[in-house]
DNA sequence: CATGACACTCTCCTTTGGGTTAGTACCGCA
DNA sequence: TGCGGTACTAACCCAAAGGAGAGTGTCATG
């Protein structure tokens, strides 16, 4: 019955789940993410975008500005010309990998189930 | 180098990371999934959208037709009058909950690190 | 001499998700 | 007799997310 009251407070709505979606829910968030952490080191913009593909300049950007906001992405930008900024992963942004992959996990066995019930 | 031919190859958004976030990634899928799998029996319609504040009928409606177009929930119709709808997890729906309550710990522990850093 | 790379910004447009309101057909209960 | 509960559907609306395309300033390369 507790668990029904935890509901029933309606406190649903205001767990970890909508926490964590509010910084991952994004259409090119977790790509973008699990992206950086692929490539072991840090990555440029331009090399971002040519993996997201095909995301759009706009998107892309405001992507980083929020995963920056949220400290899931460290941004450094070098003062030169032509500019160049390089993107990471914070140590709080490589906390999340275990959880996406296993988001990841479950839709790929998944896929396979679907194809293989054809 | 393997890691980044999988993305050079352009591969990302046809991972199981898009194909779960499809399943899961509406406003009320994963609520209304946790709310079924916390009732350990099967809910109707209504006393879902009582957990569910404040979600309306619409969103409700399509919600629950999606997941259960998706597999992941069962719909139970009795032909009575007053009508009587039964929701359940199907096994996949059930499969899906402990990839959701790591979500939900990873935003419940990253809440928590928040608000002590204040 | 001109093209392309760099890391963007700006403006406008479309799509999508979700919300609002109203209505349906029937019944039990006060 | 009329109100509320049952499980919806239909029509319309709105805001936010994302996409398209052009522009910026400087430099290296062909």
């Amino acid at each position: 019955m507790a668990d029904i009251d935890y509901i029933k407070e309606n406190r649903l709505q205001d767990t970890g789940f909508a926490y964590t979606l509010r910084l991952i829910g994004g259409k090119y968030k977790m790509q973008a993410l699990y992206a950086i952490h692929l490539n072991h080191q840090p990555l440029r913009y331009n090399a971002l975008k040519r993996l997201l593909v095909p995301i759009s300049f706009k998107t892309l950007t405001s992507t980083l500005r929020e995963l920056e906001a949220d400290g899931l992405v460290h941004r450094e930008e070098y003062p030169q010309i032509p500019p160049k900024v390089e993107y990471s992963l914070t140590p709080l942004g490589e906390s999340l990998i275990p959880v996406m992959e296993d988001i990841c996990n479950w839709g790929e066995s998944q896929m396979a189930a679907v194809k293989r019930d054809r």
